[in-house]
This record gives structure tokens, C-alpha cells and sequence, in this order.
DNA sequence: TCCCCTCCTGCACCGGCGGTACAGTTTTGA
DNA sequence: TCAAAACTGTACCGCCGGTGCAGGAGGGGA
């Protein structure tokens, strides 16, 4: 049936706003069912305890959080064969992406979840880390294809590098949120654009892309 | 008194440990007195309510992050008077001190703030705001004193280098923490000072810092 | 048309927790 | 020794997470 998902999803849209600006323990069930509508026997209709709303949470930040990766290298691609003006691309693109978020970016739920871990079950903290490790895999398999065309001025290691974009970019929400400038995440992503500029392309070279 | 300072330590240091792995939120002021071994009456002797022992809570850990840097790059500048060598040995031995600790970094008390937003008053936000505008103006400071030494090989806006020394400790933290790989916040910190490194120091020479 | 299943509502209740109030007691340093 | 500091003990409040269960609306299939 219909209706139940609609409900379903109205919560975790409401749950993932407060979760991102409250935290986890922060967040009361009542106030998510006041905001949406809902009764408390409807909400344990829907998610079994706290724990499982978390689940479903993470999840579904988490898938979406792919698909908007996979949407934006896929277009990085259509514009250039070159892996690395792909990634540079992407990154670019990225940033836009960000820097239009009308209030910043929200805040990110790994995080969250991250820093309120110890409350959570094994499932939860294993979706979390296979979510880090999968920006792991991405990332890496885009550098280990530049590094086939541009050897690095440096010697790196691919998954730590991959990492470095996970970092900038986690480490980008909390100062943006915390200092409340917006654009500060977007800058970070633009600086790591230029760390790997310098770091693939050859030194006389230094066209825009 | 001294009495009542050490007790407020006490109180301080489990309720930090608690903070770190489950948020405020997440952490009951019940639980507290029961690992001081205090009463509930001699906890808000101490502290008149949840947000005032937050308060003082973030501020040792911000003057605590401080000290540490300041002995950090002092040790640094006791061994070059280079600015560049002092921050790339700097970051190295920021790197060492994050690799040995035991179990992994706990956990940045600013994050948590951050993710913790909306159920803080305004002061102890603008105390995290404040806390990282610090770092900005500490690592901008080296990073301009660097620049009058070594021109960039790449146009970079101070602040958001001075930024991403911030994202990339911040991000690292996450990712350490989440993967429970203790080593991957001081490799991020490695990266990162590859990453200076490359940007600074002429093509030509690349002695090891 | 009837009935079943999904999707809820309403209500009563529990225990834990943050917080208040306040009286009394021990500890400590001058 | 004496006052202030540093607590303890007790009783209480309201919110919250969570349980249990009975019942009802509403739509879709037989």
C-alpha cells in the first residue's frame, strides 16, 4: 500500500532534520510525531524503537548520498574521456553543487552516527563503516585510473589519498556548520582540486579544468 | 579550595569520555555521578544544569587543543627557523602524537558541539565559532609567515589553506573513528602535509623535513 | 457486498532522566 | 575553633522512550 510509505518517508524526513541540528539522543520521538502529524502508536507502528528509525535513517542518507556521487562523475564523464580532468570535474561540479545549498550543507548522518556510536548496535556501526569504505573504493578507483595516465609528483598512497577526499569533506561540514559560512565547504572542496592538480598534472602545463 | 576543583575535574573528565562516544544527548548526568561516585546534589553543586557543564567542558578541551599545538610548533621552531620547515616538521609531529594514542583519537568536543547545535545556547556556539576561527588565524599566521619565503606554485587564499589544516584533523577524526582504523588520522595528516609540502617547496630540490 | 489487511488512533502505564528545592552533614583551610 | 565550602539525602516534578492492547477507518480483492 501506499500510504504507509508516504508516512514512513514524512518521518525520516523530519527525523533527518532534527537528527542533523540535535543529534541522535537530542531528537525526541515526540516531537518527530508532533511535526508530522502522527500519533506515538503510529510511529512504533512504523519503526520499531529509536534504534531502528537510526537504520533506516542512515540507509537511506546513505543511498542517496551514492546516487548523488554516481550522478555527478557520470556527468564529469560525458564532458571528458580524460580520468583526470573527470575527477577534477567532479569536483568542481561538486563544490557548485554545494556552495548552491541554499542554508549550507545540513550536516552529514556517518557523522552523526560517528560521534554517538557507543548508543548504537553492531548493524548500525558496520553500515557506517561499509558507507566510509565504499567513498574509499569510489574515490580510490578514480585515482588508481589517473595514476595509469599521470604519474604522481609524489609518491601516495592511493586509499589514503581516496580518504583525503572523504576528510576535506566531512571536516568541510563541520567547519561550515560551526562557523556558519556556508561556503567554507565548498572552498575546501575547491582546495583539494588543487592538491590534485599539482600532485597529477606535469609541471609546465597548467591548463583550466 | 582544592577539594572542590579536584572533584570537578573528576566530574569533567568521565562526563568528557561519555560525550565523545555518545553525545550530549546520549549522555545521562545519572550515569555521570555514578562513575564519580558523587551524589546528584554534589553534581549541581558544581554545575547548575546539562548546558553549563557542556560550557566548561568545551572550554578545557579548547584551551587543552590549544596547549597542545602551542608545544607542537614550538618544538618545531626549537629545531628550524625555516617557517616552512617549522610547519611541515610541525604537522610530522602532530602526525607521531596522533599515531600514539592508544586506542585512537576519542573524538574532537567541537564536532560534537556542532552536531549538537540547536539545544546550546548561543554562547557555547560562539565559543566553538571562536575555537575555530583560532586554529584559522593560528595556521594562517605560519602559512602567510611561509608565503614571504616560498611563493606558491599555485594562487591559494591563506584562510582556506589555513582551513583545510582544520578539515583535514576534523575529517580524520571521522574517518578514523568510524572505520576503526586508529593510524588513518595521522596518515590525513601526512597527506596533508604532502600536500604543503608540493605547494611550497621548488620542483628542483625536495629534501626531508 | 463483505471481509481482511494495512494503517493507523486512543489510552493507560512503566521506569529513567533532567532538574528543583531544601534541610542537614562533613570537610577543610585560615 | 569556626565559617565557609563541599557535599549527602530525600522528596518531588514533568518529559520522554517504550510497551501493550483494543479498536477503528478505509481501500482492494473475492
Amino acid at each position: 500500500m501506499r500510504k504507509g510509505e508516504e508516512t514512513r518517508t514524512r518521518i525520516l524526513d523530519v527525523a533527518e532534520a532534527a537528527v542533523l541540528q540535535k543529534g541522535f539522543g537530542g531528537t525526541s520521538i515526540e516531537e518527530l510525531i508532533a511535526e508530522t502529524g502522527i500519533t506515538k502508536s503510529g510511529f512504533f507502528y512504523h519503526f520499531r524503537d529509536k534504534n531502528e528509525l537510526a537504520k533506516a535513517l542512515l540507509n537511506r542518507y546513505i543511498e542517496n548520498d551514492e546516487r548523488i556521487y554516481d550522478e555527478i562523475f557520470s556527468r564529469a564523464r560525458d564532458l571528458t574521456d580524460d580520468p583526470l580532468q573527470t575527477f577534477l570535474l567532479g569536483l568542481k561540479l561538486l563544490s557548485e553543487l554545494l556552495s548552491d545549498l541554499p542554508n549550507g550543507h545540513p550536516g552529514c548522518l556517518v557523522a552523526t552516527v560517528c560521534y554517538y556510536e557507543r548508543l548504537f548496535d553492531r548493524e548500525i556501526q558496520e553500515t557506517n563503516r561499509n558507507a566510509v569504505l565504499a567513498w574509499r573504493r569510489r574515490f580510490g578507483r578514480m585515482l588508481r585510473d589517473i595514476m595509469e595516465v599521470y604519474p604522481p609528483r609524489e609518491p601516495i598512497n592511493v586509499d589514503q589519498l581516496a580518504d583525503m577526499v572523504s576528510s576535506v569533506l566531512e571536516g568541510g561540514i563541520v567547519l561550515s556548520k560551526t562557523l556558519k559560512e556556508p561556503n567554507t565547504l565548498a572552498e575546501q572542496v575547491l582546495m583539494l582540486r588543487t592538491f590534485v592538480k599539482m600532485l597529477f598534472l606535469p609541471v609546465a602545463e597548467m591548463p583550466r579544468a
